[in-house]
RNA sequence: GCCACCAUAGCUCAGUCGGUAGAGCAGCCGCCUUGUAAGCGGCAGGUCGGGAGUUCAAUUCUCCCUGGUGGCUCCA
């Protein structure tokens, strides 16, 4: 027997869409309620006093009770339940059934328990739908005892101590119905009007308005540009075919870079040495770029106060799914951007117009969101990700546009340098409101222009979200899935809602427009898309490869017979500035360059007695499969030059394979 | 989160119509001294993801949980 805490109420959370500053609010139009199912032996209680005023009176034979034996649900309605208490009713009686046949009982006691919400209902509509409960059980043969509803009771449990005795349930029903009333936000209530309208616009300035019918896009011919169908009926129609795994989570798997960490939560995922190679130096690249831009870095919490009055209304307006922490003394979100941090910083800062654009960065080693579990997939979407995040602060519109075009370039050029080909490689999607279009169109038109390909351009009959503008860079996988890299936004609310301002030509106190910039998007992502499209080379017969400064080994020497092993080594002292290492095992010739094949190795020197005499290497080069002769100091220059200007890091692992441990078969 | 499916050696998998399991690769030891994607032999390696239930007996059947994949929903 275990007596249960009342005031356990922390085993639920209230689970609302994600948020940030490129997510687009939807109403979620479930209806929910919360369940504790707990088998006991006997449950007794008694009435107290009432809870809740224009409660009925309960008359004295009722005000106490026992139940022998029995599924206890103790159970409340939520704020969303209101719209459709039928249908949860419905789904919460499934839920139910399904529980009581598994533990087999026929009772059931209906308990409501307000505690365990965290937005309750209103008792009507709570009543309600408990009576629906009610009817619906003893419908299905149950024996059905309530315990009245509006009263604080004491109550005593014998719970079973069996796997099945304790069990908390957080039922849905489809409710198409319309959002209640505390729920329904400025956002929602515009959200209601919105009207959203899909173009595509051509570098040209041609702008063709597309519809969809039977989950076809019509409105465009896309002959020549494939991936933008995909991403525009990504977009439009949802539309997703049955695949297969992502290349990607093979890959980094196999090359020891990123695994799963199943002791940790779903999306937070463990390095092995070469992918923290990778990733540190692409995160390297992405903040040298920025702050040669100008921007300033800064660092700032990973937790925030949800009482924090500018930080809650930004929650209210985009209730988020967000990691809750509890602290010593409060109870704190974790970062899902490095917004806050900056918005906080910029608050406090003396600002002129002299200062601006003025730009705040942060590498973000983590942002964390709570996806759906359904949502996590291996690089591509995570619940904890590297984020860099760059906030500029512009007078006006005018300059957010001048400033917006700036950071295109920057953004450009890193993802270049990290070896996506843009824009071959991506497809960009615009969001204006229909003002914003008809105030700027030269603007998005000339933006089409700099990309040189067809865009998509969504348009909002209004602004329902904190920018009037944003794009982001899309890349397409090989399973016709679309991810956002780059984006930036012009962000027309935030500067108010934090307080932030700056001092203007005339000494009156402005508030700045914010400019949102994720320079290179996510830093998983940009790995996501690289072994994406590796995997989509080697399947039209192009060696899957790293670009040369990201490459873990960029030299494997490979000794022909251990008579060469000296020499070999030797020449490892020659490689100074390349991540070059050593194949020492007793393989044969053979296997060793199968096995610096199968690691994506650029460049393989192979050294037998030839080579010992004439003193040059026979190399074996990956990108262009051919095989040349040339010294340890040609090689060395050639690979300095190719990733010059480019972070370096040396090896990661022992340059002597033979020391090198296994992370993963 | 919901629906479906999956989880066997470090990896990729086979197998057990319920009687506690096998291969290849990797690892270790030995032989071979190798000329551009797998040389040969031996050894070792498993609470069959975790918990519970049914059963004389569960890796196998049932349930719950955890992790993963696909779909829904959603996103840097």
């Amino acid at each position: 027997m275990r007596t249960i805490d009342r005031t356990n109420g922390g085993f639920l959370f209230h689970a609302a869409p994600p948020s940030d500053r490129s997510f687009i609010p939807r109403y979620d139009k479930r209806a929910d309620m919360r369940v504790l199912f707990l088998h006991v032996d006997y449950l007794e209680y008694e009435v107290k006093q009432k809870a809740l005023q224009g409660i009925p009176d309960v008359p004295e034979a009722k005000r106490r009770g026992k139940v022998d034996e029995a599924l206890v649900c103790f159970l409340t309605a939520e704020q969303r339940d209101e719209t459709n208490p039928a249908g949860v009713a419905k789904a919460a009686a499934a839920n139910i059934v399904d529980i009581a046949g598994q533990v087999r009982t026929k009772r059931i006691v209906l308990y409501p328990y307000a505690h365990l919400s965290s937005s309750l209902a209103a008792p009507g509509p709570a009543q309600e739908l408990i009576s629906y409960l009610e009817k619906e059980l003893v419908a299905r043969g149950f024996e059905v005892h309530a315990s009245p509803f509006g009263y604080y009771k004491s109550f005593k449990v014998a719970v079973k101590g069996h796997p099945l005795s304790e069990l908390s349930r957080e039922i849905v029903a489809d409710a198409a119905a319309p959002a209640s009333k505390e729920d329904v936000s400025e956002a929602i209530k515009a959200e209601a009007k919105l009207v959203s309208q899909w173009h595509i616009l051509e570098p040209s300035g041609r702008l063709h308005p597309l519809s969809l019918s039977g989950g076809q896009v019509s409105g465009f011919n896309f002959a020549g540009h494939d991936r933008l169908r995909l991403f525009v009926s990504y977009e439009m129609a949802k539309s997703r075919e049955a695949k297969e795994e992502p290349a990607h989570v093979r890959l980094m798997r196999e090359l020891e870079l990123v695994d799963y960490e199943p002791g940790s939560d779903p999306g937070n995922l463990r390095y092995y040495p070469k992918g923290r190679l990778i990733k540190g130096l692409i995160e390297e690249l992405v903040t040298r770029r920025i702050r040669e831009s100008g921007a300033m870095e800064v660092e700032s919490p990973v937790m925030y106060d949800f009482e924090h009055p500018a930080l809650k209304s930004y929650l209210d307006r985009f209730p988020a799914r967000q990691y809750i922490v509890q602290t010593p003394n409060k109870r704190t979100f974790l970062r899902f951007s490095a917004c806050f941090g900056q918005f906080l910083i910029m608050k406090d800062m003396v600002l002129s117009y002299k200062h601006l654009p003025l730009s705040l960065y942060e590498l973000t080693r983590y942002s964390f969101r709570a996806e759906q579990r359904g949502e996590v997939a291996g690089l591509r979407r995570l619940r904890a990700f590297t984020m860099p995040d760059c906030h500029a602060l512009v007078p006006d519109v005018e300059a957010a546009k001048a400033q917006l075009m700036v950071r295109v370039e920057v953004a450009w050029k890193i993802l270049e340098e990290c070896g996506l080909s843009v824009p071959d490689d991506l497809e960009v999607g615009m969001r204006v409101t229909k003002a914003f279009w008809e105030a700027h169109k030269d603007f998005v038109v000339a933006y089409a222009k700099r990309w040189g390909k067809p865009i998509l351009v969504e348009m909002w009959s209004e602004q329902f979200f904190y920018f009037m503008q944003k794009y982001e860079w899309n890349f397409v996988d090989g399973n016709d899935k679309a991810a956002a890299l780059t984006t930036d936004q012009i962000d027309t609310e935030n500067a108010k809602r934090f307080g932030i301002t700056f001092t203007d030509e005339k000494g009156e106190k402005r508030h700045p427009l914010i400019l949102h910039l994720s320079p290179s998007g996510a830093v998983e992502r940009v790995m996501y898309a690289l072994l994406e499209k590796a995997a989509a080379a080697a399947k039209a017969g192009v060696p899957p490869m790293w670009p040369l400064w990201l490459s873990p080994t960029q030299v494997r020497l490979v000794p022909v017979s251990a008579d060469q092993l000296p020499h070999a080594r030797s020449l490892l002292d020659h490689l100074e500035g390349v991540r070059a290492d050593l194949d020492d095992s007793s393989d044969t010739l053979g296997k060793k360059i199968r096995t610096a094949e199968k690691e994506w190795v650029p460049y393989i020197a192979v050294i037998g007695k030839k080579e010992v005499e004439s003193g040059q290497l026979s190399v074996r080069v990956r990108a262009t499969k051919e095989q040349t002769d040339m010294t340890v100091e040609t090689l060395r220059a050639r690979i300095v030059s190719e990733t010059k200007g480019r972070p370096f890091q040396p090896l990661a692992e022992p340059a002597l394979l033979s020391a090198r441990p296994i992370f993963r078969g």
